[in-house]
DNA sequence: CCAATGTCAGGTTGACTGATATGC
DNA sequence: CGCATATCAGTCTACCTGACATTG
């Protein structure tokens, strides 16, 4: 990982200085610069707390959302969506969760294209201690008092709000659990 | 790029319900989805933009960072710990840079442990070209309105100065140029 | 026939470890 | 001597394209 080694200054704010000097969307450009620094910083972070468990963000990810279906099991396609990812990056993970025998593939029951990921008793087990190793860190965001942490929740939504992320009409209407298995 | 695809309802807010129902740091789990959902997001649409200039966006940092120093040329270490990457990295980095004649490699004049990075006219134009093109898409923070944008990013800003990104003490003393070239 | 699903081969990017040569 | 600097070899993760067989 790389150190936090803690500049003399804050970078941003010094790029945004010489920035503002010849360029426009100075505060646009501080934001995306600050999500860019902060995604790394807590990624940083929660990977280290991840790795005395062998898992990766990626693959946790995967894991609770697992956890969180009816039937403990989803189809690849599913999962891709939910977390992003490419298709051929989620036979990835999963090829990679499954030598860690975290996962199994079974058929589909009635539709054959389809590959159902099942998580394994040995999968709930390291969710479990993953998650308890993360909430003990607060995910890295330790001393954000609950307030800002609401304040910046409501921000970063707006932000997926308007980059697409999902519809802006009332999203109590569809049903999610009919997605999640 | 992984399409915005749009799920039907939003995926945080569904993982938070279910994630209270059994765990604790509800909102800082919250909170750390949403930052890396809002990277990728922002990430994709971001190098989107770059892709017709053959740049990536850790390739345009590099780049803006050797526009905004004095004399055109940063050593590599230098680089390193202002971009957050392995020293191992910012060489991959400088190298495709350098294929791209982008920049070039010179030798230091007195440390003759150190490389120089120089950035070359190409570089400068190429980065001038990129910028407007970040610039005409803000970022991809489009239809976020200036105060919002200062908020988050005030808040984004605690977040750093948590994680050790840079120094709590007054940020004017250190002299920040005295790093930038 | 068309669309969806998962997989494979193969290329790109960037992050990392460990070792190394060089120079302060 | 210890320490810093950059590089190389090699591994790993994840992304992408294009192709493919299977199935709905």
């Amino acid at each position: 990982m790389a150190a936090p080694s803690s500049l003399p200054f804050d970078p941003v704010e010094e790029a945004a200085r010489k920035w503002s000097a010849r360029w426009d969307e100075t505060d646009a450009m501080a934001v995306a610069t600050s999500i860019m620094r902060v995604q790394q910083l807590l990624l940083g972070r929660i990977e280290a707390a991840l790795r005395p468990l062998q898992l990766t963000f990626a693959r946790y990810e995967a894991l609770v959302l697992l956890c969180f279906s009816r039937q403990g099991s989803l189809p690849m396609s599913k999962m891709g969506q939910r977390l992003m990812v490419h298709p051929t990056s989620i036979t990835n993970i999963v090829d990679r969760l499954q030598a860690q025998e975290f996962i199994r593939r079974e058929p589909h029951p009635t539709d054959r294209r389809t590959t159902l990921v099942v998580i394994t008793d040995a999968g709930r087990e390291v969710t479990e201690r993953a998650t308890q190793a993360l909430v003990e860190v607060r995910f890295a965001l330790d001393s954000l008092d609950p307030e800002k942490m609401r304040d910046l929740y409501d921000l970063l939504r707006e932000v997926r709000l308007h980059a697409g992320d999902f519809p802006a009409d009332d999203p109590r209407r569809s049903w999610p659990d009919a997605f999640s298995d």
